[in-house]
DNA sequence: TTCTATTGTATCGGTTAGATACAATAATAC
DNA sequence: GTATTATTGTATCTAACCGATACAATAGAA
């Protein structure tokens, strides 16, 4: 196994650390960001630290960036959490281990952290996720069948739908997370997605439209045997 | 003047701060609290830092109490501030000066800070503030009439007031700004002080009694040329 | 007794959302 | 070709809600 370096401590602000919820959509159902560690069957959400030299908001970006290869996003703060035993010995411990690392136990890694959780929205098409070299693997997940997941991050990603839930309406979520071209359709299951539960076809139509921000388009012929819906894009600001 | 004692490094998180915005209604006008430091000019929203075996909450609630004198709040996390550039060497610096204090330029309380803000409603009239001893006075003061705050605490001030605007229907916020009863107008004067605009009067009367959350007592009679209003007090939970 | 300011409530019109209805239509079955 | 089917786009009805307006009730002053 490949000898990795481990964060340096006077590097970055000791105890703090950032976590990411990064939101797809696969065309049907809502989906997550989750990172493998290599060998270790441990599960975390994207995180890392904060250099001394880096805004937060910018750690995050490029930390993002760094471990699941995913560039271009707005992030958004959600919550702080900062309880006493925020900390996990043995995962960190388990990772090193099969790096064949050695790792003592008062190494700043292991001790406690509170983290500034952040969420973003993209889209599930433009994107190749690219584990880096901690992860085995960074997939994605949906809701209802995220793996075991480290410390609090089930808490966060709880958090992060819920601050999307409650912002949906003035932040155009659509945007981010469907390709440019989209049918009504389409709009209706990414609310549909956040929401957590259904909505009635037509006023939902009405009021998107009402709202005067979609450009219409031709029809997109399905080949299935009904009437074809219109293809929409938001309209440029 | 007396000497005081330093936070000591070894007790907190490093470059790890919080800050309260705490909310109080004198009747007409929405406050919040701000310490000013002995002899310096500087003002601050309460704030400290965080003990390595304390969790978060605990500590911006046990903080807030030490520094203001105010207990028994619901304090609610809003943003997490964390620009590179906060920190400011002067005001530390000319706070120790007046203690009679050395203080080296490489200490840590001259560092960058991340800082997690709160903030919390409370009845004016329950509270008796009580400044500590790095502080000159705590007091109240009006949205508008502001003094000069240390680094980002306005922006700290603004970002609370907007999630408080925002949550404003759910939470129930005269619960915690009036006293046991109050009138229907002193409802709307909070309303209109936290949305900064001004309510309809028949509206937002026929919206808050068709929330079924109030009771209804006797009218309070007030001396002036005029029908009587009803006191009202929020229903038990 | 009259006057004034404020309160409590009712009503009208406009907007929005759920429910329902229905015509339009793309492809399939016959 | 014609009938069939699933889906889409739109209209209509009703209920809920809000701003605007009206107005009666009333506490105290003039």
């Amino acid at each position: 196994m490949k000898k990795i370096v481990l964060p340096k401590k006077e590097d970055f602000i000791p105890h703090l650390a950032y976590d990411a919820v990064i939101f797809g959509f696969n065309g049907t159902e809502l989906k997550i960001v989750v990172l493998e560690y290599q060998k270790t069957n441990h599960f975390a959400l994207p995180g890392g630290f904060i250099r001394h030299n880096q805004n937060l908001d910018e750690a995050v970006y490029q930390g993002v960036q760094n471990r699941t290869g995913i560039s271009d996003i707005k992030l958004e703060q959600c919550h702080t959490f900062g309880h006493q035993n925020r900390r996990d010995k043995k995962v960190l411990k388990d990772i090193c281990e099969v790096h064949d690392h050695q790792i003592n136990d008062d190494h700043w890694l292991l001790g406690r952290f509170i983290s500034v959780c952040y969420y973003a929205l993209i889209n599930f098409e433009d994107v190749a996720l690219e584990p880096d070299e901690l992860s085995d693997s960074v997939g994605w997940y949906g809701l209802d069948e995220l793996p075991e997941l480290m410390l609090d991050h089930k808490e966060m990603v709880s958090k992060a739908l819920e601050v999307l839930q409650k912002n949906i309406d003035e932040k155009l979520v659509g945007m981010n997370l469907l390709p440019e071209k989209f049918t009504m359709k389409d709009l209706q299951n990414v609310y549909e997605s956040i929401l957590q539960k259904k909505l009635v076809r037509t006023a939902f139509q009405r009021k998107i439209l009402a709202k005067d921000i979609l450009v219409r388009h031709e029809k997109k012929y399905t080949g299935k045997a009904h009437k074809a819906p219109y293809l929409y894009s938001f309209k440029p600001v």
